[in-house]
Parts: structure tokens; sequence; C-alpha cells
DNA sequence: AGAGGCTACTCAATCGTTTAACCTTTGAAG
DNA sequence: CTTCAAAGGTTAAACGATTGAGTAGCCTCT
């Protein structure tokens, strides 16, 4: 076997053969392929002979090289609960169209609500050299993290974050004015769970509003989603409508003196509609249910849903806007907080309040 | 200012800061660190020293530096056609654990049903310089990538691909046996689009089993699901219970002669359960009506779903520990399909045929 | 005394790019 | 006849870890 002063030639085409081929210097063949601004000098006639040469050898630069040099990686981690269709695909929707115009790609990472997870994840995505995180629905009080980050729907108090968040004051304005003016004012409430960050902001709008309408809040008429056991794998998770209909049972029992009731999402709505029918009530002729964020299955139930619709493809969009706006330019100013608006989408599960017999 | 032989350290530690704080070489403490095996002779004072001070001193290997020398990214690229709820999440919840279980993070791609989507993604999935692929419920004929590449429900027939693939025969005869044991006779069938590659596998199923049990197929029973203008972005998308929902329509315009419809799958069925309740039809009254994968809702809907469930996490997690095998041996040979088991669930949506009358 | 073997390491090449800093040659201006 | 600039490049040092090939020192065996 002949000994060759180089390792064996590697399958694939690497810039040194190509500029060797050319009977140029690897920097030469560099700067044309990169359109650099440096590669002023060299002229057109070279520029073609390199570009012909690079794509009849099908030269592909080496990822890591080049990223180990530009200490960049082109690439984002996503931090979510799960992959779950009421929430991650549709702000992800928006996320991937921006992603793929700046030519990134993403690693998902999920932490089925572990604490445990949402720590180490960060750690390995850093690892793996992302330039930068995206947030969707994780409470992350601390995130040292040396790239930027984004959050949507997360509510991070961390230095260094951008939130993307919606305006729950006017989410629960709309809705709440929209079953006032249906003459409800009995109206219970099914909070979100304590995991969810929304949860806590949703509720103080909630209180706030209906200070300013003049609705009371009745503590009787509140009750909690429960997240206790969550998990993608038990199947015990948030895409169940369980998780609305355990819930409204629950207050079913403490009582049936009200005309509406607000759920935290559409999911735990769908739960609650069937709840209420097992007890014979009919909706919207006895109660009225609102939803939130408005998923697919919202416009498909029966009866199809009333709900809050949050924009969240526009905040993916935004998010990984911004996010690689931040990567792009590491020292300037950047927004803390980028409040997007909701839209009540009126369906069949609010009516009237019932006259009372 | 001070001139440095270096330029300026940079803001984490490397392995030469690491090697002369410790007065070790960087061999030495890269060989500790990767506990290699040619580190045997290395004493356990001399270890512990190492470790302790890349621990206090934090130190992170670099990724590109890394992989560039090992060349492999200890990453993979899944192509998919969306992130619905319906395949995607069942599938990657078994992939995520054994991928995570290796160390290995996944690229997402979602190429939308887009031929030039599912062609580009894989080139620049091998510039990203993924380890393999795994491709799910994707169309494939062709993919000619120097990296290990395993299919679930693709049926790709492709070289050097791994196919993972259900058993369509047993799954179409457990759902065939149980409306023929239900005395169903004049069975109507909604074929799967073309766009999915288990559609004609399944259809071949149907044909086989029909005649293997004796049942008749009817030319007048049988409809499409049509995909022209799926997109996630339209919302005209493959989540739709709509897409149940006109073919059904479309078979009732011409017939009402038959007593049980076999569905692609769970949201079709779901859809083509609303028409046929908007034509006044009960089910499983008057109609009986199969599924196909037993999605979340499936069990949710009403009347829940008589369906046949696939083992999408078991088959994602298959999918992802054979390619980690190849990945980790690329020589060895490899099986060129495996097939896994379906288990028909019965639930509310079926029940006996109705006797004539 | 010499050979061998073990311990505890080190040296330096290598992966494939990018890029700051040079280096020629040619032509024109002063 | 110098000087300068521009054109058209080249050189070589990074980036940071991995790893095959050594090597100095000490002990042991014959």
């Amino acid at each position: 076997m002949a000994k060759t002063k180089r390792s064996d030639p590697p399958g694939h085409v690497n810039l040194r053969m190509l500029a060797e081929h050319l009977k140029l210097s690897q920097t030469t063949v560099s700067l044309v392929l990169n359109d650099s601004p440096s590669a002023k000098s060299i002229p057109p006639e070279t520029r073609q002979r390199v570009k012909d040469a690079a794509e009849k050898l099908n030269y592909r630069p080496n990822y890591f090289a080049r990223s180990l040099r530009q200490s960049r990686s082109m690439s984002v981690g996503v931090l979510a609960p799960d992959l779950s269709e009421g929430y991650f695909t549709r702000v992800m929707s928006g996320v991937v169209e921006e992603l793929n115009a700046a030519h990134y790609f993403y690693f998902t990472a999920c932490h089925d609500w572990k604490r445990e997870m949402i720590e180490k994840y960060p750690r390995m995505l850093v690892e793996r050299a992302v330039d930068g995180f995206l947030l969707l629905n994780t409470p992350v009080d601390q995130i040292d993290v040396p790239v930027p980050v984004v959050a949507i729907s997360a509510h991070s108090t961390a230095p260094n974050v951008t939130n993307i968040v919606l305006d729950h004051h006017k989410a629960v304005e709309q809705a709440l004015l929209h079953l006032h003016q249906l003459g409800h004012r009995r109206i219970a409430f099914m909070r979100g769970p304590r995991a969810i960050p929304d949860s806590e902001f949703r509720w103080e709008a909630i209180q706030q509003v209906a200070q300013e309408i003049g609705l009371k809040l009745d503590a009787n008429l509140v009750v909690r989603i429960d997240t206790a056991g969550w998990s993608m794998k038990t199947g015990h998770h948030p895409m169940a409508p369980e998780i609305g209909h355990k819930p409204m049972q629950e207050l079913l029992k403490r009582t049936r003196d009200f005309t509406a009731v607000f759920c935290f999402n559409d999911i735990s709505a769908i739960g609650a509609i069937r709840a209420l029918k097992d007890v014979g009530l009919s909706v919207p002729g006895d109660v009225s249910v609102v939803g939130f964020d408005d998923i697919q299955s919202a416009a498909y139930s029966t009866p199809s849903l009333t709900t809050v619709r949050q924009p969240l493809t526009e905040m993916g969009k935004r998010g990984a806007q911004v996010l690689l706006e931040r990567i792009a330019n590491r020292e300037k100013e950047f927004a803390a907080e980028i409040v997007v608006e909701p839209e009540l989408v009126v369906r069949e599960s609010t009516g009237p309040a019932p006259t009372k017999g």
C-alpha cells in the first residue's frame, strides 16, 4: 500500500482538495464561496471558476469546522412541556417559518413539567452550542445561559429574557363582557394548573376585570385544574379533556347555581361540557361555556366552542424574530416584553343566560 | 495593553487552560475526562485532581471541536409531515425516550407534504452533520444520504433504509372480523389519501382480507380522503375531522346501503360520524364506525371510537433503537423491515348490524 | 549488566474552516 | 526613476478536542 503524506482521503471533498484542484489557495476559495466582502479583488472569471468547481465536485463545507471557527451553530434550542397539539404545534408553526428563513434549525427538548429536566436541558443545549433559547409555556425563574433567551407565555422574571405574552386583561375582558352582555351574573371559573405560567396571570386579570365590570367573584364557584401526575407517558396528560371533566364534576357536587363557566383552555372546556351533559345540563341552554386558546378541535366539537383565541402562531413568529435579532446583535438593547392581542371567537357554546324559573 | 501571546482568553475554560492550571498535558486531561481505556495508567489521585479541577473551573468540552475530530454530531434528523397530535406526538414520545438515553438530540424538519421540502431537508440536515435520519410517515423513494436511515410507516423502497411498519393484514383482519361477527356485510371503506404511504398498503390488506373472509367489496361503497390543499398553514390540514366529513357526505349522496364503515384514521372517523348524524343516522345504531390509530380523542369523542390501535410509541422506540444501533455499527448487517402488531380497541362506535326492515 | 516491562505521562498531528496579515506584479502618477 | 495603489492573490495562525506514537524513570528478572 502506498504511503500517503496525508491520511486517506475522506469520502467527501473538502476545501483543501477543492483548492488544490483549482490551483488556488484555500483562502481564495473560501472567500469566493462565502461572498465575503474582502473578496472584492477577485475577478468574476475566477469567482465563476471556483463556483463551478465547487458545484462539480459537490463541495459541502464542513459544518463543525465552520462552527468551530465562527463559534455559532445556526441552531436554537426550544424548551417545551410536551409536543401536544394544543399549544406546541401552533406556536412552532410560526417559529419554524422564521427559523427556516434565517437558515436556522432547532433542537426540541420536552421537559414534561419536571423541574429537574427544566434545569438540565438548558445546560445540555448550551453544550450543544445553540445560539439561543426559545422557552414555550415553561416556568423558568432562573436560566443562566450565555446566549439570548426568548420566553413565550412563560412570564420569566429572569434577567436578559424577552417575554412574549398575551394581553390577559383584554382577553378576560372580552370573555367576561360577552357573558355579561348575555345576561350571565353567576359565572364559575376553572383556574389553570399551577404548573402553567399563564394560570396566575389569567386569574389576576379575572379578579381585576370582574371588579371593573362589577361582577362578584364567588369563591364557591371557583375550581382549579390539578396537574398532579401529568405526563405524556402515562397518558394522563394535558391533552385529555379529563382535566376539565373532573373539576367540573367537583363543582357540580358543590352547587348548580351558575349559568356560565370560563375555562382555562379549550381542552378543559370540552371536558367540562361533557361533565355538564352527564348530569343533564345543556350547553348553552343551561350553562354557557367559554374556552381559551382556540385549538383546532374547538371548532369541531359539539357544541363548537366560544373561546378566546390566542394568536399562537403569531407569538411563535414574533418570538423567533426577536430571538434571531438578539442573536445577530448581541450587544444591542432589546425589549423586555412584547404583548400580543387576543380575539374572542363566538361559537355555539355560549348563549343567553337562562331566566330564573 | 499587555501583549498576549495567545489571543484574548475566551469567556469559558478550554482544555488548554485546564491543562495549564493542572500542570498536565491536554492529552492526560482529555483521557481522564473521557474515561478513555488508554488512561489505565493514570493513578486515581491524578484522575481525581483532574476531575475536581474540571468541576471547579466549570470546564465544558467544546462541542464543535469534539465533533470535528470525531466526525459525529450526536444528533439525528427527524423528517415528518407536520407536528400534529395524531401521529407525530405519539411516535416522538418513544423516539425521545431512546435518544435521550443515548445522549442524542434531534432536529425536526416538517415538510408539510411538499415534495420539494422532502428532498431539500435531508440535504440540509446532512450538511448539519446529523448522524442518521428518522422518517415519519413520509413518502421517500430515494434518499441518498451517507448516514443510516430508519423509516417509520413510510414503506420506503430506497436501499439501506430500515422500515418499521404495522402489520396491516392483521390490523385489517381484526377490524373486519369484528364487524363481520357483528353481522355486518355491507361495509363501506374510506381509503387514505395518496400522500400517506400507509394508504396503499392498508387498501391492499383490505382487499386480501375481504377475500379471505368472504366479504364482497363493492366499488360503490369506497370513498377516498382527498388531501389536495392540505397544509398546516391554511388550517386545512390532516387534523381536521373535515377530512372524513366530506367523503362521508359524498358516499351518503350515492347510497345509504351499508351498515358499517372502516375509516382510514380516527380523525376521519370522527368527521364521518358527524356526517352520519347530520343526515339522521345513528352510530352505532344504524351504522357502525371503525377508526384507526387510537389517538387521544378516540376515547373522548361521542360515541367513543372503536379503532385499531397502532403502537406508535413502540414504533418510535424501536425505530430510534435501530437507528442508534446502525449509527454505532455502520458496517453491520441490519434488518430491512421490522413489523409491529396492531390491537383492536372496541368502544362504543360499533354494534350489531341492524336487521333489515 | 542488560533486557524488558510497567507507570505516568507528553508531543504533535489532525479534523476543515475562517481570516488577519502579508506578498507580488502591473500600471500610472509625480 | 521613484512611489503608490490596486489587483489578485497567498501564508499561516487560529478555533479546541482527540489520539497514535513516544519517552523518561524506575523496578525486576536472569
